[in-house]
RNA sequence: GCCCAUGUAGCUCAGUCGGUAGAGCACACCCUUGGUAAGGGUGUGGUCGUGGGUUCAAUUCCCACCAUGGGCUCCA
């Protein structure tokens, strides 16, 4: 990213700006409300933050006073003074400060730091001050305020957020903030921003009309027009290939059943509130699904199996329902209705390593495809505290199959991190990280190991000695959901989509309406040959059509006018602005479709 | 679910300190027949998110709800 230097952030100069930063801010917010509480302001990715709780709501002028105030308190030229002190001594100093003195509690009886975070060792207890404002905190600091440039910072938001974010908490007010060395840094910031922005994918998806929502359908119950609906198609169309290839085996199952079957898989009791709520016919309740397992387990189940079988991978664009809560819901990242490239592998415990390696190097295929260069693979482990509650009780076989997964990826010589209470409720799993190149963050893909659900469904083969053996099942979806991955590709191609994925892959552009005739010719021919392509026929200048199939993104313009008609060639504009005037049609025709076979990434 | 903000034409937005609204783009028609990112004119189009309340009068003020956005929490 940029602005991080080599060295460890927390080192930082601006790691110190930004912490400073938001004790000039909280002084700035104590002076404006002299009963506010404060609780914690950490520097963060980018700025930093202040948690308040306030006598009243904050507004957008109060942000500006308060920031307003900040210069002034920089250009003061207030020193940042440390001292160590005594527990008791920090409680009388912050006798009315609730919050402080709770954290004070966690330091002293060991353990906790500011954030609840275990700590190694007891922590001494220190403050700083600058001006009239003493803060709790461990630093570090800059030596003087004016070491911040009063230019060079910017308050961006009241946001809500729950004290040592727990929801059970009372909802503090937090002010974000950002800061930089200097003035031009922080433009360069909002400017990244700004240019974030205009790839947002809900923006862009708007735009290019490739996914919507309905009032009347519902929240998070995204619809997708033509544009959408194509690409959905290819995306679908290189999942097959690749299983095909792999030896997946196509299934299909219903987007209902009785509750018994979530009952049966324990999903019910975890996850009952994610769940839409039953419908109930004749006595019998109905569930949508919110995911396929339990369906392809039953068709695991439903003959015998011998060890000769193994691994059965079934695959499924299966159609899934999640009551997300509404808060929760954000564009096509976070929906209610999801289409997943999903897949569950039966595997005998020797076969578990290379399989599940096979499904990782499908991922990096997939990756390889769409350019993703930024990833991070995490191995999602239990906890111990969630043992029974968000995790099946079964401790030795959590170990056992996290051991599994990491000795898989150390022998595929796949790099990875270990997260703890991450996992799924039935095992442990890979989460792969990747950043479209805005820099945004999503969770695509995901590789589960499931040691509970196999038994739960008495999934069984005959192993080599005639005895009846569980499998492992291997959950995976390399592709996520349409949903989320189209939203990905939107961000991270900006909308420019490789041929292959474009909507509409070419438009052909008549000069004047002499020419509608033959462009409708040129249509039908390429139409025939399999490519997506349609004519611009309105009655505008040539200029403005192809400003229109610009803003569109398609990849490619053939441009006609009389020259060309009169000679039966055609001039190709491609999206970047080049050009190859007078071709054959039969010329680019060839170079269309071998774009689209290859799934190039050019032009 | 929680805190805050926003919701005006298909899209992007302006506006009304209470008297039922306007621009650009898009769309239709007319003129123009133009050579690589916007030719000109005319016109169609809005129960100003939904439902209540206050008022002679509400898009505007108040309340509730819905949706979206920024976060928090959550994400099998």
């Amino acid at each position: 990213m940029m602005n991080q230097p080599a060295e460890k952030y927390e080192d930082s100069k601006l790691y110190r700006i930004r912490h400073s930063a938001a004790h000039i801010m909280a002084q700035a917010v104590l002076e404006m409300f002299p009963d506010g509480k404060v609780t914690i302001g950490p520097p963060i990715e980018n700025g930093f933050y202040y948690d308040f709780d306030l006598p009243r709501n904050l507004t957008p002028e109060d942000l500006e006073a308060i920031e307003k105030r900040m210069r002034q308190i920089i250009a003061g030229k207030f020193e940042f003074v440390k001292k160590v002190v005594p527990a008791d001594e920090a409680r009388q100093i912050f006798k009315d400060q609730p919050y402080k003195l709770e954290l004070i509690d966690g330091l002293e009886k060991g353990g906790k730091d500011e954030y609840g975070n275990p700590l190694a060792e007891k922590p001494e207890i220190s403050i700083y001050q600058q001006d009239s404002f003493v803060d709790l905190c461990r630093g570090p600091h800059v030596a003087n305020t004016r070491e911040l440039k009063p230019d060079a910072i910017k308050l961006m938001s009241v946001a809500g957020a729950y004290w040592r974010g727990d929801e059970h908490n009372k909802m503090l007010q937090r002010i974000y903030g950002t800061a930089w060395e200097n003035p031009q840094q922080l433009k360069d910031y909002l400017w990244q921003i700004e240019e974030a922005r205009k790839r947002d994918h809900r923006k862009v998806g708007k735009e290019l009309e490739i996914f919507m929502f309905d009032d009347e359908v519902g929240p998070g119950l995204p619809l997708f027009p033509p544009n959408g609906g194509v690409m959905i198609e290819q995306i679908e169309k290189l999942a097959k290939e690749m299983e095909d290839k792999a030896g997946y085996l196509r299934v299909v199952t219903p987007n209902l059943s009785k509750e018994d079957l979530f009952i049966h898989s324990g999903h019910l009791p975890y996850y009952a509130e994610s769940m839409y709520p039953p419908m109930e016919l004749e006595g019998v309740k109905y569930y949508v699904k919110p995911m396929n397992c339990p369906m392809h387990h039953k068709i695991f189940a439903s003959k015998p199996r011998s060890y000769r079988d193994l691994p059965i991978r079934l695959a499924e664009y299966g159609t899934d329902y999640r009551y997300e809560k509404s808060g929760e819901l954000f564009g096509l990242m976070r929906v209610r209705s999801l289409h997943m490239n999903d897949a569950h592998m039966y595997v005998a415990e020797d076969q578990f390593e290379e399989e599940f390696i096979g499904v990782v190097d499908l991922y990096l295929k997939y990756f390889k495809l769409f350019g993703i260069e930024k990833y991070v693979m995490r191995l999602s482990k239990h906890s111990k505290e969630g043992l029974g509650k968000k995790y099946v009780d079964n401790e030795r076989l959590w170990l056992k199959t996290e051991d599994m997964v990491r000795s898989a990826m150390q022998h595929g010589n796949i790099p990875f991190v270990e997260a703890e209470d991450e996992a799924a409720f039935y095992g442990p799993k890979i989460d792969v990280q990747v950043w479209s190149v805005i820099g945004r963050e999503f969770s695509l893909a995901t590789n589960q190991v499931d040691f509970a659900q196999p038994a739960r469904f008495d999934l069984k083969f005959i192993n080599k000695q005639g005895v009846e053996e569980v499998p492992l099942c291997i959950h995976r979806a390399p592709l996520s959901t349409h949903e989320r991955l189209i939203g990905f590709l939107i961000e991270h191609y900006g909308g420019n989509f490789p041929v292959w994925l474009s909507p509409e892959q070419v438009r052909v552009i008549p000069i004047t309406d002499s020419q509608n005739d033959y462009a409708q010719g040129i249509v039908k021919q390429l139409r025939e040959a399999g490519v997506r392509v349609s004519a611009d026929i309105s009655a505008q200048r040539m200029n403005a059509k192809i400003r229109a199939a610009q803003m569109m993104k398609v990849p490619y313009m053939l441009v006609i006018g009389e020259n060309e008609m009169n000679a039966g060639l055609v001039s190709l504009r491609v999206r970047d602005g080049s050009q190859q005037n007078n071709i054959q049609l039969s010329e680019f025709t060839a170079r269309a479709k071998q774009k689209i076979a290859d799934r190039a990434p050019e032009l």
